[in-house]
DNA sequence: ACAATAGGTAGGCGTTTACCTACCAGTCAA
DNA sequence: TTGACTGGTAGGTAAACGCCTACCTATTGT
């Protein structure tokens, strides 16, 4: 009944947990869609593995093409990463406690280290 | 200058890239710290299959573990989580664009669909 | 029609992942 | 001190990942 298995939540993450395609998310978000040629300038890496990023990328709808003559411009596709967000909420009090402890232990110690 | 690179980045997508290690978060964060008896009850999976799991999420800075006799405690450490939600701050815009054109679209086509 | 351009697919290769069984180390209780 | 119990490590295996080169298809400009 709810439409976002976990297969699906585990793609996002796995597509997430590679330094290229966070990559192309953020070009993707700063310069606006983009054939895969001005993508790839960025990347020290030969077409063809950034072609099967930007499938991995697809395959957990993080991203569209559209095509346009020869070209495929490829589009941010951001619901993904608002699931991830709701995801997140359950666990943000926790972070909020336990950075709020950190900051107190800083404040109570203001010196130095130990190693 | 920052002290979170993006091999923690990674360490931290790719532990949350699976299902078993997602609900060892979830029974942390619904049940508190637990021995790692207590958690493999909720797994089909011998122990040292989970222990490496613990490992990962240890690794990405997710868990802590305290020893107490011969058991260890494991504690959600949701630290890295709230970079995950940094990380998506950017993004946030483009969802709720996006879902809001989904909205408008469905608003303006009650009828079905095409294939 | 032909050459050039854009970009995907096939297949190979070394590394990593996720599981397993076997084993080891530390703690506790008899 | 020996035996049970908790939980990690070692080592093996099959599948997945990330990269490559080679090749294919579709479109465009001459």
């Amino acid at each position: 009944m709810n439409g976002t298995g976990t297969a699906a939540e585990d793609r996002v993450f796995a597509a997430l947990a590679n330094a290229t395609r966070r990559e192309v998310l953020r070009l993707l978000r700063e310069r606006g869609p983009q054939p895969v040629q001005a993508l790839a300038d960025h990347f020290d890496m030969r077409r063809p593995s950034l072609s099967e990023h930007l499938k991995v990328l697809r395959e957990a709808g993080l991203v569209s093409e559209q095509r346009s003559g020869r070209q495929r411009i490829y589009r941010l596709e951001a619901a993904p990463l608002a699931e991830v967000q709701d995801w997140l909420h359950p666990y943000e009090r926790f972070w909020r406690e336990q950075l709020k402890g950190l900051g107190d232990l800083l404040d109570r110690l203001p010196d130095d280290d130990q190693r």
